[in-house]
DNA sequence: ATTTTGACTTAAG
DNA sequence: GCTTAAGCCAAAA
């Protein structure tokens, strides 16, 4: 573990509900610092659970799928998310309509 | 404590 | 539309 701050990337990544993805950025801002999409990305790279955080549900802002080394990397990744019915672009992820929005749901 | 790197993002060519 | 450059934040060396 490194900090409270990637303690929080996981914790949000688990709060991605099935069929939805993230940004980094979003995951970022949610984390209380808007920006650190990279800090993100390399505390996801050290993410000691796959199960328990769903990194596979965390994509870039374009909706592209990068990183990703397990299994066929972005291959696997892309499988996943379509499994989960993520609505994908290609080879991207529709963000329009799989974008997670947090809370999303109140009137 | 300083330097380098990185699963990012946005802008410009 | 794709490639290159600069900016930002945090973790690891």
């Amino acid at each position: 573990m490194a900090s409270v701050f990637t303690e929080t990337i996981y914790t949000l990544a688990r709060k991605i509900p099935k069929g939805k993805v993230a940004t980094y950025g979003q995951l970022a801002v949610l984390a209380g610092s808007p920006g650190a999409a990279r800090a993100v990305g390399s505390a996801m790279r050290c993410n000691p659970d796959i199960p328990r955080t769903p990194c596979h549900r965390v994509v870039a802002s374009d909706g592209s799928l990068t990183g990703y080394s397990a299994g066929q990397g972005i291959s696997t990744k892309r499988k996943m998310l379509i499994d989960e019915g993520v609505s994908f672009k290609g080879s991207k992820v529709n963000l329009k309509l799989s974008q997670w929005k947090e809370g999303l749901g109140e009137s």
